[in-house]
DNA sequence: TTGTAAGCGTTATCAC
DNA sequence: GTGATAACGCTTACAA
């Protein structure tokens, strides 16, 4: 645990000034080409690398750039990652990762400390809706401190306005839903998800709403609540079917839903479609290995992750372009799941 | 995008000098209570967060430690990053997270890109073995060059004497193997994993050494490299299953092995154990929501990334102690898969 | 083509 | 208790 190799070091080595060094290292300004070789030699030899901290303090400006998820864990995150990691590394960026486990305080104190790393710019999916007064001032406060460009991803902001990369999810349910209509089912359930987020009330309003054209009813007790949750969903789910009666079909709200969804079914040793249907928004990692029919609403999640990545990146050089929403769009695939038998 | 908050600046407005302002931040030497108070009140005033960066430079030395993966898209890793994570953070550090995607060139790439950033600590799951003697001395040197405690993480490297927590791949990998030997199978295959990697050679020697001490033979024909793939394993799994004659009984090296085997599996309409028995090394996502019997090695993947995490910040306090070698333990959990029926 | 010197925002060492 | 002042390692005018 030795003193670092610093620039002055190299170029005292080298028998040039530091301003020589840092322009070899930045490979700007005039110099001979002779020097610049020696200098090379020099940082060779004892493995220079220039300290982002100093270059940063000196350059006002980071290299680092953050990345706030609610998870880290749910596989729709990581994928996630792999594509903002992709372009962010392609384009020499570092990143800060940090998760919420979904809980705003977290938020809070992770802006803090990428506040201090003084992030270049934030890529951020919320742990919750900040839509009440006192936590939308909060956020809007915290992420203007930043003082850097700032993309939402997946979950949008209310009133918030920054860049922005979502999925359409009032259109996304509606799909799924149709889905099942269109399968012949008239009486269908639904695992909601956290109704505290807005993506949540977007999808059960998607799925209301297909219901509504269709003219079905929706029992009241064919709603679940799963929160996203697959354990929560599990437990709801058995709890339903250990009724009497119970719809034959589901919309289930994400990944994690359907996770504990086909828990609970498979426990009791339910056949898809034959005993019971559904169409899932989103879908459960590894579901290609089981030979099964799973339908589900398929977005390409690494490139929503890199359209954000993209458009944070764009928004360096342009800091004062016309905020930037952007739509991936999303399609159901049916795999048979959905069918009525 | 304003000029950021400076000590200077909450000095100025406190009315008192940048001495006792940093002495307020860091909470350490005189100040009287009434001046604190009001240094306190101008911070939070204007939401200011020291630069990360002038700090690292004054103190010599970063509140940062690197986290260098192999892959983050492997749930397995997933579960890790949750459990250093977890103590890093509570320990007031800030994580740096990069993905070799198991290539040694960005191995390299991302230490250099650690180095400039004069992380404190680093986390490192080798993106290879690292065992001939140019790489060897390459990483060797790499490692060296950052100047920081080092653990090493579920891959260790020969030869390299850094703290090192992992499991024990040779025994995990016998037990499978025996826990089939012991349900009567006599015929056993394998999926092994990437036979460049110390951890899929030691799996493959359990697996063999767990034959050999029961004296059951071993055919070339039935020894499958998988890499620690799925595509890769399901395709070759997939091409055996289509074989007059293959064996009844399977150890699998790692989840992503089992994913592409169980896929190939499936595909094929055949049932667990009765048509092929198997054991896998590590388990797939998800697998407990099918309601089958999938038998798997089972190690606390997240007290691995916690242990190592602990070491790392322990050695902070006491750079030279002896060097530590935690082994976690691993058991089998017998689901059924294993069965000869 | 190169070097000198100032400055970036902290902390640490002294005085007072 | 408090405040100048000098680092820390780099970049960037400005000179030469």
């Amino acid at each position: 645990m030795i003193r670092n190799v610093t620039i002055q070091d190299i170029a005292r080595e080298a028998g040039v000034g530091k301003t020589t060094v840092s322009r070899v290292i930045n490979g700007n300004g005039y110099v001979k080409e002779e020097t610049a070789q020696r200098v090379h030699k020099v940082m060779e030899k004892y493995h220079y690398q220039p300290s982002a901290a100093a270059r940063s303090l000196s350059r006002q400006e980071s290299d680092m750039i953050g990345l706030l998820l609610p998870e880290i864990d749910n596989p729709f995150f990581s994928e996630m990652i792999q594509g903002i990691a992709s372009v962010v590394e392609r384009s020499g960026f570092t990143v800060m990762l940090s998760s919420s486990a979904n809980t705003p305080e977290r938020d809070f104190r992770i802006l803090e400390s990428m506040h201090r790393q003084r992030i270049r710019g934030l890529i951020y999916v919320p742990a919750c809706d900040y839509d009440d007064e006192e936590n939308y001032g909060q956020i809007k406060v915290a992420l203007e401190q930043l003082g850097c460009p700032v993309v939402i991803l997946d979950r949008p902001i209310a009133r918030l306005d920054y860049d922005c990369v979502t999925t359409d999810n009032f259109i996304g349910a509606m799909s799924c839903t149709q889905t099942l209509i269109d399968a012949g089912h008239k009486r269908i359930g639904v695992v909601a998800g956290n109704m505290e987020l807005f993506i949540g009330r977007e999808r059960f309003r998607g799925f209301q709403k297909a219901l509504e054209r269709a003219k079905l009813p929706l029992k009241k007790e064919d709603i679940l609540y799963g929160e996203f949750d697959k354990q929560i969903t599990y437990e709801r789910v058995k709890e339903m079917l250990s009724r009497p009666d119970y719809p034959k079909a589901f919309f289930l709200s994400n990944n994690l839903s359907e996770a504990g969804f086909l828990k609970a079914v498979f426990e009791r040793n339910l056949r898809i479609p034959e005993d019971v249907a559904f169409v899932s928004f989103d879908k459960i990692s590894n579901q290609d290995i089981y030979n099964m029919p799973f339908t589900y609403l398929e977005r390409n999640v690494r490139d929503l992750g890199e359209q954000a990545a993209q458009l944070l990146i764009r928004r360096f050089d342009d800091p004062d372009g016309p905020v930037q929403k952007v739509v991936v769009i999303s399609k159901v695939i049916p795999m048979g799941s959905e069918r009525k038998v």
